[in-house]
RNA sequence: GCUGGAAUAGCUCAGUUGGUAGAGCAGCUGAUUCGUAAUCAGCAGGUCGCGUGUUCAACUCACGUUUCCAGCUCCA
């Protein structure tokens, strides 16, 4: 048979051969590497049979389809381990996932920490044992009668879900049999490093109303040096975490007493102040007005703007002289207010109003994390009024506007088409027209994007911003959303060049998307080492003697003078350890001054990440940051 | 909200079959006056998250509760 090989070509095979045989006939060392082997566009197993004229692919652990056919097995693994120590268990689903596998289990016995070391025990006698992975197609009603037998419900609700046509494989590892599509690695030997990560509770289908199952997470590679690179980065995510920094930085606190209400810490609100005075620089740039609405509405606008009816578990409710009110989740009513409140012309439009708005939702106790996830947080907020035509250009400008943020982070992102859910409001031809604006505006940016088919809001389509961190792990933060509904709720309009009335299209954007996770994410992104332009104290002043007290005061009050963030350590201590301490507090430069700097006026600078720079006269210093700061230089 | 785990000094953590708590760092005081990541000594600091119970006796055991952590569901 005749088989096309990538990085290899047309070759001629017997035509009994199967892909691993086929493979180790090319290239035996390379062979033993592979994980899978892609056939058109469908992944198989290495034993799969290829027929004559096909297109094969081998692909190892880095190819996202080989490194989910190791995970899955690996998953396998670990559920016949499980079987084995704790044979009552009833296995749920163990899918690959992003960072390696889990399988979810029902059983009397609740699983601990300790369980975890047992379990990896017995995964390694079987891998070891190197089990085949065996294929086999099997008949539905054998399939439900097999798993029924072992009362393994979940099995069979499973098979009972499948599509009439769907063809049933079991895969059998010696003496575990388990339903699975496959595809999986040869044997059990082959996966050479591991390890079970954690236990958590996860719902039957990830639906809230079944029973709650058990969860054992794993992660699996095919050496040591990589469980080790990938566990480093772990270790690395936990040196960053925002939560951790934020107490150490002294940035912001979050007490018993507000359980998801942030307290911001001088230090926090700098960084705060810093974002927000950008943000509005670039505002007024953009051709944007701000405004600020109330915290609290009556429940009349919440009723017409059908927060009332449909956002009321999410909201935070009050009483005044007997009237039901509202804590705002949301600050497009108050801007449609606004916007309603006087007649406006074609002129105006598009009309772009801004606002830094505090909204409260009252999100669920087990999900509050950190500034990520809170109870009461700042949207930087805009809402977009024009006319169809300038949709586009609206998109396009708002597009460019974000581009423009999160580069000055040093974010990558990439952005998701949300297009027309189920339970949409309005004509499908509006929202056709719609999505097709957003695709337009994307391709002529030549901006990339994925389509997240029905995920759009009940009112109109949307563009999502994920910005990558600096650990490759991806934010939602900015978004682009259509609204059709708004507008005709609230009866806006403006007068046309005909003198008659029309509805304005809107957008609703925001690019921070919440100040407090965006700080969050700009903690955990820097590591705490903020770029000169946002840190909190941008420069120390470090005395080697006391006999500098006085001169290290006067060169403070200079830099303050300048507009730099600055403090003073005349502490009696060893320079080394107030080199120490501000390294640790990461402020970004240090002035130490001795006997020679405070005679000739000038102080040694030190760079947080370059040490010792040098000696410079302090006016050159002042002039060196204030240069940094207005570059806003990562 | 659900499942599992945790809560001891400002921070990081010890605390041994139940006998009312300890270290390092930070803080304060004193000494030291030193040249690029930790000088020395002393002092002070805790209703052991909160409540109820069991017990002669509870940081320790039981129950409840609050908050946090890891997930699930949800989300900016």
């Amino acid at each position: 048979m005749n088989i096309n090989i990538e990085g290899y070509g047309m070759q001629n095979f017997d035509d009994s051969m199967i892909a691993i045989a086929i493979a180790k006939e090319l290239d035996k060392e390379a062979a033993k590497a592979y994980c899978a082997v892609q056939v058109g566009d469908k992944v198989q197993g290495l034993a799969y049979q290829p027929q004559d004229g096909e297109t094969l692919k081998f692909l190892t652990f880095a190819d996202d389809g080989g490194a989910h056919a190791f995970r899955h097995s690996s998953s396998h693994i670990m559920a016949q381990a499980i079987q084995h120590l704790f044979p009552d268990t009833k296995f749920g689903i163990g899918p690959a996932i992003k960072d390696g596998f889990y399988y979810d289990l029902d059983s009397e016995h609740i699983f601990t920490e300790e369980d975890l070391a047992a379990i990896e025990q017995e995964m390694k006698k079987i891998i070891k044992a190197n089990y085949k992975f065996e294929r086999a197609e099997v008949d539905r009603s054998e399939a439900l009668k097999y798993f029924a037998d072992k009362d393994e419900i979940y099995k069979v609700d499973l098979i009972e879900h499948l599509p009439e046509d769907a063809v049933i494989t079991f895969y059998t590892q010696g003496d575990f049999v388990d339903l699975c599509a496959g595809p999986h690695l040869l044997s059990t030997g082959s996966v050479k490093a591991f390890k079970l990560m954690s236990l958590a509770g996860a719902y039957w289908r990830g639906d809230s109303d079944n029973k709650m199952l058990q969860r054992v997470y794993g992660t699996s590679f095919p050496n040591k040096e990589e469980l080790d690179a990938y566990l480093f980065k772990l270790e690395e995510a936990k040196r960053r975490d925002h939560r951790k920094l934020g107490q150490e930085l002294e940035l912001f606190l979050l007490m018993d007493e507000g359980p998801g209400f942030p307290f911001f810490l001088p230090k926090g609100m700098v960084l705060r102040n810093q974002l927000e005075n950008y943000w509005r620089e670039e505002h007024a740039k953009w051709g944007y007005s701000e405004i600020k609405t109330p915290l609290i509405l009556n429940r009349a606008l919440w009723e017409r703007s059908g927060h009332w009816d449909h956002y009321k578990n999410n909201m935070y409710f009050t009483q005044i002289d007997e009237g039901d009110y509202a804590v705002k989740p949301m600050n497009c009513p108050g801007c449609m207010l606004t916007y309603k409140a006087k007649p406006h012309s074609y002129k105006e439009l598009p009309l772009r109003l801004a606002e830094m708005g505090i909204v409260h939702r009252h999100e669920l106790s087990g999900v509050l994390h950190g500034l990520m996830r809170v109870r009461c947080f700042t949207q930087d907020d805009a809402h977009i009024f024009m006319t169809e035509e300038q949709i586009k250009e609206e998109i396009i400008g708002v597009t460019k506007m974000i581009d423009s943020f999160y580069s000055l982070f040093g974010f990558n992102y990439h952005v998701e088409l949300s297009t027309r859910p189920a339970k949409a409001m309005g004509s499908e031809e509006i929202w056709h027209m719609a999505e097709a604006v957003l695709a337009e505006a994307m391709q002529e940016m030549s901006k990339e994007y994925v389509i997240n088919e029905g995920d759009g809001a009940f009112y109109g389509p949307k563009l999502d911003f994920h910005l990558e961190d600096s650990l490759g792990r991806t934010w939602q933060c900015g978004t682009i959303q259509l609204d059709f509904q708004m507008p005709e709720k609230f009866d806006l309009s403006y007068i046309g060049a005909d003198n008659q009335p029309h509805r304005p299209v809107m957008i609703h954007r925001v690019i921070f998307g919440s100040i407090e996770r965006f700080i969050g994410i700009l903690i955990e992104h820097y590591a705490g080492a903020f770029p000169l332009w946002l840190a909190p104290v941008q420069a120390k002043v470090l005395t080697i003697t006391d006999r500098q007290n006085e001169y290290a005061a006067a060169v403070a009050a200079q830099l303050a003078q300048a507009g730099i963030r600055v403090e003073l350590d005349d502490r009696s201590e060893k320079i080394g350890y107030k080199i120490r301490a501000a390294q640790t507090e990461k402020i970004p430069y240090m002035l130490v001054v001795g006997d020679k700097e405070a005679e000739d006026g000038t102080v040694a600078l030190r760079k947080r990440a370059e040490g010792d720079l040098g000696v410079f006269a302090t006016a050159d210093v002042i002039k060196r940051l204030q240069e940094e700061i207005a570059s806003k230089a990562q």
